[in-house]
DNA sequence: TGGTATGTTCCAAA
DNA sequence: TTTTGGAACATACC
């Protein structure tokens, strides 16, 4: 489910119900989807209040703020004896101590807990929230779930336990691989012309390459070299100035496009949104191009199934 | 049964 | 060094 407009659409579906709730109790069911690991995850979030939610890439992110003397229960976590110790009267200058481990797995006995930190949620292939009051029974699927203060549980549902729930001290270094944002300003036709003409290589995956620009996956992508009339394999260095303005303005309009329609449904796993009955060649194969009636062909580009109009993106020439 | 799936990461090969 | 291909992750669906 999850690119740029369907995260943009369940943040924004969220932010009432979640901007200033203190989250009270945090369960992971999944160990490995709770990073850095559940008992710090725990840690990090419990007892702190949600300040902001908000989008970064394809992560949804929770400012947060503050944190309770009993914030972290400490003491009920089992055979995590370091954990025992309560947090002290450093928490009255908003810090606390850790154990955490390095990379080599010593314990380093101890760092400081930050008053504030970021919750990081990341969908992956089918990641979802729900609320568990909206159900009789729980729903399938709930790899983690949190209590809120107003007696709400947030549920993270996910069948294909790919998504990720982080907490980090350090948001700048948690977001350091993530490249531009291609809704907000600093997107200009210059700024897609140095990342494109910085590396030879093809379009598709180069988009998809969260590290560059960040939010497109494979739908939007597809969509995007389409209204920009580009061919998915025509190499990133070799476009013309033309084309580049094209891309960039394609890239914003189909996201904000799906953004409108409130993201775009797929296999039974997300039903937010409508822009699926949008999409111009994204899962069309054989169907006649809307623009010049060409049949959409389906390609095998990076691995991912790729969808284009033989005729308006043409590997060399014009449309 | 086999192929495919909206994402990411890691490793090997080119 | 950079880029690409393949596999892996876990599960559902056609």
């Amino acid at each position: 489910m999850p690119e740029l407009p369907e995260v943009e659409t369940i943040v924004r579906a969220y932010r009432a119900r979640l901007e200033g709730r203190r989250i009270v109790r945090f369960v992971a069911r999944v160990a490995k989807q709770a990073q850095p690991s559940v008992t710090a995850l725990r840690w990090g979030i419990v007892g702190k209040r949600i300040k902001r939610l908000w989008r970064r890439a394809k992560y949804i992110v929770a400012d947060l703020q503050g944190g309770q003397r009993d914030a972290a229960p400490a003491s009920k976590v089992h055979g995590q004896t370091s954990l025992s110790v309560a947090p002290t009267r450093s928490t009255t200058h908003g810090q606390a101590s850790l154990p955490m481990a390095t990379r080599d797995g010593r314990d380093t006995g101890r760092c400081m807990r930050h008053a504030d930190g970021h919750l990081l949620i990341h969908l992956r292939m089918s990641g979802g929230f729900d609320w568990a009051a909206e159900h009789d029974r729980e729903p399938p699927y709930v790899r983690a779930y949190f209590d809120l203060d107003d007696g709400n549980r947030l549920l993270f549902c996910d069948a294909r336990k790919f998504g990720l729930v982080i907490y980090t001290a350090d948001f700048e270094a948690a977001t350091s691989h993530l490249g531009i944002e291609p809704l907000e300003r600093g997107f200009t036709t210059g700024a897609l012309e140095a990342l494109l003409r910085g590396r030879a290589r093809q379009l598709k995956p180069l988009l998809l390459d969260q590290s560059v620009i960040t939010g497109l996956g494979n739908i939007y992508t597809d969509e995007a070299l389409f209204q920009a009339r580009l061919h998915p394999t025509r190499r990133s260095d070799r476009l013309a100035r033309q084309e580049i303005r094209r891309l960039r303005t394609a890239i914003q309009a189909v996201l904000r496009r799906g953004i409108r329609h409130h993201g775009t449904s797929f296999d039974g796993v997300y039903r937010g949104g409508g822009m699926r009955k949008h999409l111009k060649v994204h899962g069309q194969a054989g169907l006649p191009c809307k623009r010049c009636k060409t049949p959409i062909e389906a390609l095998r580009i990076a691995q991912r199934g790729t969808y284009i109009c033989p005729r308006c993106q043409p590997l060399d020439g014009n449309c």
